[in-house]
DNA sequence: TTGCCCGTGTGACAAATGTTACTGTGGCTA
DNA sequence: TAGCCACAGTAACATTTGTCACACGGGCAA
């Protein structure tokens, strides 16, 4: 069994053999460095993207230039919106951009249809997929629809601490009042106000998260 | 052939002959009444449903009783979230309401696991609802990440008036305000200055869209 | 008709958020 | 070391939105 083989089945455990097996012959193993932008809004979607390693921003572009963060793909993820695309030329509606350098499988969109039809496990992971996503956009949409941006901020900062896996947050005031749409000034205030509650400790180009 | 069919086959025109079959042996015909709650936030979901005719309206419930309107069914469409929600328990994350008395199929959802391996056309129907949900979603999130409320109402009038396909809105100030998460007195504010940029003329539970 | 409710209009004010302008501080590099 | 730059803190103010209070008028029912 080939490493990349081995790296599959770990991280798509529930991918069956035969699944692997046809990855494997019929896509290819990419390499992308943190800051690269994978997809972009109204770019056509060629292929889909299977994470090994790494993370992946989805976010919602503004006309000036927002960025609206959506949701974060890890390792044993895919973007939801390249896996349904059927055959005709689809538009890409979100900009995909690399966190930390990413490991990725890029499969054919011709595949896809295929696949649906014949593995199973891949039906599966991609109804799973598109569900999961919609939740979290879903969540999304209450927190910019009914909370205030104090809570905003909170949510955010957990939902980080949550994808990166440590309490200690690496984002400049102004990198997140880019992702929820405000100004750092906005940010600051409300840091300081949460430094106050005790719920964050401050420092510079990192908060603690104390919660 | 059965005046069921017929409407089955008038409304959802991409359906196979087979699929139809199985749709009128396995599921049953059902009424709703405008006002009716077919669907509830954290209710199981124990099967999906088909438009044949009639309005719903699919919204987000807030934690005091907000509705904030994703959009809105007609005939020929389905709820994207009961479609995709695998064999095993799932809770809604939705609501969803009557607008105009609405006619529908209920399908267990034992069946639609099976359709997507046994139907094409049933299968392309989920895929592109789906797809174009996703879209829609997108779009609100676009507009409450981006945009104020004035562009906000603009958006929502419109898109009510392509709904229903006329240029009369037959809402109370209040019934838009609980869409766009916001009070009454703001929507009388804005639809006023609308007025007086010629986009609309105000009646008493109407609003004409001049635009 | 009278009284009442609903929908609407509007002014005044409160609160949240966005904007502008300026300050300070740490770290890097010429 | 001096100068520069990115990041952060904060005051003052503008704007948007939410809230409260009250007035007006149409239509319906007693």
């Amino acid at each position: 069994m080939s490493e990349e083989t081995i790296i599959l089945k770990n991280t798509f455990p529930n991918f069956s053999n035969e699944l692997i097996q046809e990855i494997e012959t019929n896509s290819s193993f990419q390499y992308f460095k943190a800051g690269d932008v994978i997809m972009r809004t109204g770019q056509y979607i060629k292929s889909t993207i299977l994470i090994l390693k790494g993370q992946l921003k989805i976010y919602r572009e503004g006309e000036d230039g927002e960025e609206f963060l959506m949701y974060y793909l890890q390792a044993g993820q895919a973007c939801a919106i390249s896996l349904i695309c059927s055959t005709k030329d689809q538009k890409s509606q979100i900009t995909a951009k690399v966190v930390e350098d990413v490991e990725a499988v890029t499969i054919p969109l011709a595949l896809m249809d295929k696949w649906m039809m014949n593995h199973r496990s891949w039906y599966e992971f991609v109804i799973y997929t598109y569900r999961t996503r919609f939740e979290e956009v879903l969540e999304v949409i209450d927190n910019i629809a009914f909370r205030a941006m104090d809570e905003r901020l909170e949510f955010y900062l957990k939902r980080h601490a949550k994808a990166c896996g440590c309490k200690e947050i690496n984002l400049s005031h102004q990198e997140i009042a880019l992702e929820l749409n405000t100004s750092r000034e906005v940010v600051s205030r409300l840091l300081k106000k949460m430094e106050q509650r005790g719920l964050v400790q401050l420092h510079r180009n990192q908060i603690e998260l104390k919660i």
